[in-house]
DNA sequence: ATGATAATGAGAAAGCGTTCTTGATACTAT
DNA sequence: ATAGTATCAAGAACGCTTTCTCATTATCAT
């Protein structure tokens, strides 16, 4: 039996809001704002769960922490801010992606990432 | 002052001739065909070394240890195979990565990732 | 309201890739 | 050939993210 937890509320709701991949450490800051106390196990614990129920997909890039975001949002790529770390979420997709490969190589899927500095980081 | 010893050469030689990116245990077995009783540790201290000299890139990708492959390759990318775990080199690029940012965003690269199953693999 | 038990917090522990330590080895300038 | 020392092998230790343990708390069916 599942039971809906003032922690688990806070971790969802953080997700739902946030419009971007989210890292555990990040899940956990935003959340500790709504549920005191909360700790770094509880929101593992928690991203889990969500994953194994398919309302989040894990988000994995090179030498980083796994981000975590809601699941069901199409095709996408995503943007990773070298100043401030954060990802961003990028609509569409590129071109010519399948004349890259070799023959008789089947390809099952990609990932595209853009890396730089995001517009709050640039202002700053 | 640097040596040049039998185990440094031979891992030179087995990135040399590999023709796509090596995880430090692929470069580990193979050098251990040329040099009994090779460690791991002198793996990762030369290849910390040979990328320190410019001679290696490291190859980041996400949820696995690093590759590493010739330094002076140009601009290109990779594919994954998942059933093998081997990573190639994919000549050429994509169109149209720049396109997907959104304003205010500064890009200074791109990563593209494919992945899918290998000609051997395939094959087996 | 109550009881059964799922979920939590805190800290310990695991996992895993990578690096350090040490005494021994082998490379190179001389 | 020799001396000086960079490099080595092996295992211990690290650093970091993630998971586990367990006593305590909070949720929900009744």
């Amino acid at each position: 039996m599942i039971r809906n937890t003032r922690q688990r509320d806070a971790i969802r709701h953080v997700l739902d809001t946030a419009g971007r991949p989210l890292s555990p450490e990040e899940v956990l800051a935003a959340a500790q704002s709504h549920v005191e106390g909360l700790g770094i196990a509880t929101v593992y614990r928690n991203l889990k769960n969500l994953v194994e129920e398919g309302w989040l997909v894990a988000v994995d890039l090179p030498g980083q922490s796994a981000r975590y975001e809601l699941a069901g949002k199409g095709h996408h790529h995503h943007f990773h801010c070298q100043t401030c770390g954060q990802v961003f979420d990028l609509p569409g997709c590129v071109k010519g992606v399948d004349a890259m490969v070799p023959k008789g190589f089947q390809v099952t899927g990609h990932d595209v990432l853009l890396y730089g500095v995001c517009r709050s980081c640039r202002a700053a």
